[in-house]
DNA sequence: ATTTCCCAAAGTGTATACACTTTTTAAGTT
DNA sequence: AACTTAAAAAGTGTATACACTTTGGGAAAT
């Protein structure tokens, strides 16, 4: 998911500090200390700086001026934002890939598919939302246009803390149908059903949000 | 254009540096040496270092393991991926944007358009790569949605560097031209024209990148 | 008991120091 | 002259040190 690459040391941090934030072990709004990461993985706060600087960038932490790093708690309003832009880049997206589908695009898009499926069954809350997650970004990668695959890479995993958040199982369980009839529509051609589907499907993923908290 | 607000002296660096690069005082592919800036800035390694990191993620700056960061060098073909996904994006958000229009969001665009005029007549070119880059920032702002105003602030600035290198002036008034146009179709609420007219107008900007060097 | 003020503890921001890698230079060999 | 090789110079990567800011707690005043 991520693409510039530093040194390794760095790398791995923001890795593991994603999963963390991702999978629920750090609390949004939770603040980091610097020196208790820096001993944790046994380096020193120059790298967990710069760690912190990317996570910033991918809105996964938030830094306050001399006050340090708190977990990101993304907003409803941000939420909305976010699927906004999803709806409009994923509707073209969707009519893009028709354009130049072919029977290996849709064979890798069904494995992909398969491979949610499972997830969703064994109950494997991180590995499903990731899987959901990269459904979307496979296509574009299937596209061949990496700006688009990194955009939506990006998009994805700034509202992977909401989603991880708040989807239900059974969400998941009607993402991945949604997702198979999606495929099925592409592998058909049907352009205004696909992008009606996907469409749709955004909204859904979005409604079926539970903001109560 | 910026969103993550680190220490303002980090920010003043990474953005002399984008200006820069941007304004070609720094040649793609050319070495940036952390010390001779660091001086030039009158700061420390640290902070230049920091800078770095977010002009990386910005696409501006390539760093290279144990060897420095040089001058991003755009390809054409990353270039035409940035353009497709604008055009993807900029399809949909003009649509959004025809639904929700105001009379005080015509007035808004008006206004900047006749400041491109302006600095295109002037001949500034920094200026006027700014000016027309941030029209389509402007509409997203105005629709209220900072995701996508910060989502194609960081496409345009992406492909900032390949616009500015190789954008001719005759180009630039086209450009201003066309904006100008896109405003009359949003103020006279015709949204087939409207997209129509902005889908061209992005592959116009693109097809008139010289990349003969 | 509540508020205000001040000082100590903790934490962030930046600079510097040191280790290690790459690049350059120059001498020595063929 | 061209090619190796070695050592020094330059540069990056990480740790540490120090300055400054925020935070928390307790004493003094009301």
């Amino acid at each position: 998911m991520e693409t510039t690459i530093n040194s390794s040391a760095t790398h791995f941090i923001v890795h593991s500090l994603t999963k963390a934030i991702v999978e629920h072990q750090l609390e949004p709004g939770a603040k980091l200390s610097e020196q208790k990461l820096a001993d944790q993985f046994g380096v020193s706060r120059t790298l967990i700086r710069q760690a912190f600087f990317q996570l910033s960038q991918n809105r996964l932490i938030r830094m306050e001026p001399a006050r340090g790093a708190f977990v990101a708690a993304p907003s409803v309003a941000e939420a909305q934002q976010v699927f906004a832009v999803r709806r409009m880049l994923e509707a073209e997206m969707t009519r893009a890939f028709i354009k130049e589908v072919t029977p290996t695009k849709i064979k890798a898009l069904k494995r992909h598919v398969a491979m949610e499926k499972s997830a969703v069954a064994q109950d494997d809350v991180p590995g499903r939302t990731e899987l959901l997650g990269d459904f979307h970004v496979r296509m574009a990668e299937l596209m061949g246009n990496d700006v688009l695959a990194q955009m939506l890479g990006d998009l994805i995993s700034r509202c992977s803390l909401i989603t991880l958040m708040y989807q239900s199982a059974s969400a998941a369980e009607h993402s991945n149908a949604e997702h198979d009839e999606i495929v099925k529509a592409l592998a058909a051609k049907d352009e205004s059903l696909a992008v009606r589907l996907m469409d749709e499907h955004l909204q859904h993923v979005f409604a079926n949000l539970s903001f109560t908290r």
